[in-house]
DNA sequence: GTGCGGGGCGCG
DNA sequence: AAAGCGCGCCCCGCAC
């Protein structure tokens, strides 16, 4: 595979540009068009092709006889990925983005992963600012000597980033590249389809639904929906029923703010209020609260339009500090609702549109509870993990030390929850009173005795997951605070060094600027200035590890997958998403169980479950 | 009109 | 503090 840098110059304009626009909108636009494209092909020269669409293919196709050996390296090149096969009809091989190559390595210290903030970073080379002299220029417009500036530009820009890629692939594992590619190709070769009927059938539910709210709201209490979604319209609405609202500390915790989402405790409870115009305001609110499938629809019919019902999935690689990946375009592909009936409502109808083409299924494939599975295996705490290998209810198992009563899925559902909710959510060293609360959400009373009770027998029954916690606040005091650290532990092959911490497939959790105060430990965050910091403990770190130990364990079995002839459509944290021919969905089936549940190279005695189901749709899958 | 922070909600 | 964490997008209100 030979790797050639590329960098296309497009048509822009005020209300036309990337920035204000999807990936997929831009591209297929009619507006779109080629200035020109620079890059090195695989003789060395770096060259500048310009012209109509057709001469630039026919260029390129001349240029570089065999696209299958190339990587494209670009400055995102979800871009030129999506100008290369959707405009040109060209395939390479593989992909490497630098932009996205950046984050884990260079983001945590940069706050940007613009190409000139990582030349900059790197010292290799300066970026021109060219391209902000060519708003509204069509290539016509330009006169020779213009172009030949434009040229030299974007020569200029293909170099910096074949630079920047050359340390990155320097640093970055050859698994990591190869999976930065699939993230691409997800999102430039799409496999899922959209149900445009199924969507649009939605879509007037919802606006059915509104009208009538609206109707409801405007006769009863002369207020607009807007007046609804507004917090101190909501309030004023409220006091009119001699209802004080309820109030809560801000996030910042430097006054007060009203509370009224749908899991504040106060503004539940209204739910429940004598007066039933205040019950039906409070639902109202709760219905006004999340737009999230009344937008995304809308985005989803869109994106159906544009290309031709297939669904590109943009997901931005190591988007999450534990190296998960993250939505972008726009649409976040990772929180769907689920398949669902919360509160006698149904959830979930966005999946349903997710569709397979025609003689084509669904399979999606999730790992159980690995994270708590991760945790108990880290901890050394061996009757748990063998618990979750042998297939025992675990939960059930732990309900049962808190109520001293047998506890089974089918008789006791609440009691059940309960061991649940600890067993994933107290690793991480949850305290009692956020225990309490988010018990208390799900409508689960408990006396703070009680609430102090369970959290003191879950450290107590699993002591191996405290001294972890401590065991990691020690190693960041030894290694992470100091320069030129390095601890190669016992625990999964994980590195302690100066500010980071290194992963088993060589890459770093890192935490810039990490120091100890007399607060305990922060370090700056990614989202803004220096002066924002994250603070971090052992419970923390745990988690932290966890999330991005599971992320390895996803990425390996999708490239073993992947070089199996099975690269997956699309992936949701520890789940997994293929289309296959329906025909051999179950013979499919069974080689992903198998391939998921391969033994992992850093966590030998780490026990692996698989959930895997199919279907026409992606809702039909869960 | 645009950008930004806060509160909110969806997923894992 | 023996402290669950990781994201992206939405809307509102407000500053410029």
């Amino acid at each position: 595979m030979i790797d050639v840098p590329i960098d296309f110059e497009t048509y822009w304009d005020k209300n036309y540009q990337l920035s204000k626009m999807t990936t997929a909108e831009y591209v297929l636009d009619p507006r779109f068009e080629i200035i020109g494209v620079a890059l090195r092909t695989p003789d060395g020269v770096d060259r500048w092709v310009s012209g109509d669409i057709e001469h630039v293919r026919g260029e390129l196709l001349r240029l570089v006889p065999d696209w299958s050996a190339v990587r494209v390296v670009a400055h995102n090149a979800r871009f030129e990925a999506a100008i290369l096969e959707w405009r040109l009809q060209i395939k390479p091989g593989a992909y490497m983005c630098t932009m996205v190559g950046s984050r884990p390595h260079i983001l945590p210290y940069t706050r940007s992963v613009s190409l000139e903030a990582i030349a900059r970073h790197l010292g290799v080379g300066t970026k021109g600012d060219y391209v902000h002299k060519v708003q509204g220029k069509h290539r016509a417009d330009f006169t020779p000597a213009e172009l030949d500036d434009y040229g030299n530009y974007s020569k200029n820009d293909e170099k910096i980033t074949a630079r920047i890629s050359t340390y990155l692939l320097g640093i970055l594992p050859t698994d990591e590249q190869e999976y930065l590619d699939l993230t691409i190709k997800k999102f430039a070769r799409p496999r899922l389809r959209l149900d445009r009927a199924a969507l649009v059938a939605r879509q007037t539910q919802i606006e059915t639904s509104k009208a009538a709210l609206a109707k409801l709201v405007e006769s009863r209490y002369k207020a607009t929906l807007k007046d609804i979604r507004s917090r101190p319209k909501f309030a004023a609405i409220l006091a009119q029923f001699g209802v004080q609202a309820p109030l809560k500390p801000n996030k910042k915790g430097t006054g007060m703010t009203f509370a009224f989402a749908k899991d504040d405790l106060a503004f539940k409870e209204l739910l429940a209020h004598e007066k039933p115009e205040v019950r039906e305001l409070v639902a109202a609110k709760n219905a006004m609260s999340s737009t999230l499938e009344e937008s995304r629809v809308k985005r989803l019919i869109a994106l159906h339009d544009i290309k031709d019902g297939w669904l590109p999935i943009p997901v931005v690689y190591y988007g999450c500090h534990p190296g998960r990946l993250s939505g972008d375009d726009e649409i976040n592909m990772q929180n769907l609702p689920r398949v669902e009936i919360k509160n006698g409502v149904k959830k979930g109808h966005l999946r349903y549109a997710v569709v397979a083409p025609e003689g084509y299924s669904i399979i999606a494939a999730d790992f159980s509870n690995i994270e708590a599975r991760i945790v108990a295996t880290l901890a050394g705490e061996i009757a748990l993990r063998e618990g979750f290998r042998s297939g025992a209810d675990i939960y059930s198992s732990f309900a049962t030390q808190i109520y001293h009563r047998p506890i089974n899925k089918k008789d006791d559902p609440l009691e059940r929850f309960v061991g649940k909710t600890c067993i994933l959510g107290l690793g991480y060293g949850m305290g009692w009173r956020k225990f309490q609360l988010k018990m208390r959400q799900e409508g689960i009373e408990m006396s703070d005795a009680t609430a102090q009770a369970i959290v003191s027998l879950y450290r107590a029954t699993y002591p191996g997951i405290p001294i972890l916690w401590r065991a990691l606040e020690e190693m960041a005091r030894t290694f992470l605070l100091k320069k030129d650290a390095m601890y190669p532990s016992p625990l999964a092959g994980l590195i302690f060094a100066h500010q980071r911490i290194i992963l088993p497939n060589g890459m770093p959790l890192v935490y810039p600027g990490l120091r100890h105060t007399g607060g305990g430990y922060k370090f700056d965050s990614r989202f803004a200035g220096v002066e924002v910091m994250n603070s971090i403990w052992g419970g923390t770190w745990l988690e932290n590890i966890s999330q991005a130990l599971a992320r390895i364990i996803a990425v390996q079995a999708e490239l073993r997958l992947a070089r199996r002839a099975l690269p997956a459509a699309h992936q949701v944290h520890d789940e997994l998403i293929w289309v296959v021919p329906t025909a051999i969905v179950e013979r499919v089936k069974t080689a992903i169980a198998l391939s998921m549940c391969e033994a992992v190279d850093f966590l030998p005695e780490l026990p692996i479950a698989v959930e895997i189901k199919h279907g026409p749709t992606y809702g039909d899958a869960k």
